[in-house]
DNA sequence: TATTGTTATACTCTATAACTATA
DNA sequence: TATAGTTATAGAGTATAACAATA
C-alpha cells in the first residue's frame, strides 16, 4: 500500500481516492452510500473525501431524491480515473512479477481465503 | 494485524509491544537501538514504548555505556512474552489453516519475495 | 561527527457521536 | 424507524525536528 501510494502521488491521489474514482467510473450515477458499502468506507469519512473530489472538479453530484445524491465523473475525472487505474494495474503487475508465474493463481486463492476467513472486527 | 491485535488485548499488549518483548526474550541484554533496527521502529517511538514496558515491570534497563542501555526481561516480562508468543503462534496457525497445506510453503515464499522486492519507502 | 536516547509535535487514517433531513 | 449525508472530534500509529549526552 505504501508503494502504491507513492506511485499515485504524481496524480495527487491517495489509494482510497483512486479506488473511489475508479468505482464511480465503472458505475456511473452510483450513490455515495453505495460506494461506502462497496469499499468499506464510513459515511463520516466519505463526506470530506467526496467533497474534495468535487472541489477538484473531478466528479459531479446529482440529487436523486431528498437525501441521496449520485455521482458521475466529469471529463477531467474520467481522464484521471483512467490514469489511476493504469497506475494500479501496473503496480499490481510489478508485485506479481516478483513471484513465479505458476504460483500466482494459488497465491491469489490463498489471499482470498485468508481475507474471507478474517473475522470482521466487531465494529460496535 | 487487526485480528492479532484483538487476540493480544487480554494481555494488554499491542502487536508492536509483543514483538519487542519476544525480541528481548530471544536476545537478553539487547540494546534498545538494536531492537529498533531489527523491527524497524524509530527511536522516537521506541522511547515511550520501552518506558511503558519498564513501568509495568516487564523489563529491566541496564546502562551499558554512557549513552546505551541494554534490556532484559523480568520474571513477569518473561512470562508475558511467552504468553504473547503463544498467541502469535496460534494466530499464525489459524491463518495458515485457511489455505491448503500444499499451498503454504509456496505462499510464504511468495510473500517473502514480494516483501524483499518492496522498495523501502524513501525515508528522507 | 555519528550514535543513543528523549521530548515534543505533526500528520494520516479511521473511529465514534451527534445532528439534520428525508424515506 | 431506518437511511443519507454532514460535522466535529478522538484515538491509533507513525513521522519529523530539535536536543543532550556520549563515543
Amino acid at each position: 500500500m505504501a508503494s502504491l501510494a507513492e506511485q499515485l502521488t504524481p496524480l495527487d491521489l491517495r489509494p482510497t481516492d483512486a479506488s473511489v474514482l475508479v468505482t464511480i467510473q465503472a458505475n456511473p450515477r452510483i450513490r455515495q452510500s453505495e460506494i461506502g458499502r462497496m469499499l468499506d468506507i464510513r459515511s463520516a469519512n466519505m463526506a470530506p473525501l467526496i467533497a474534495k473530489l468535487d472541489q477538484r472538479g473531478l466528479i459531479e453530484r446529482e440529487q436523486v431524491d431528498g437525501r441521496s445524491q449520485c455521482l458521475t465523473l466529469t471529463a477531467a475525472g474520467g481522464a484521471l480515473a483512467s490514469q489511476a487505474l493504469a497506475v494500479m494495474q501496473q503496480h499490481d503487475a510489478e508485485i506479481r512479477a516478483r513471484i513465479p508465474q505458476e504460483t500466482q493463481q494459488p497465491f491469489l486463492n490463498a489471499l482470498t481465503a485468508i481475507w474471507r476467513g478474517a473475522s470482521g472486527k466487531p465494529k460496535k
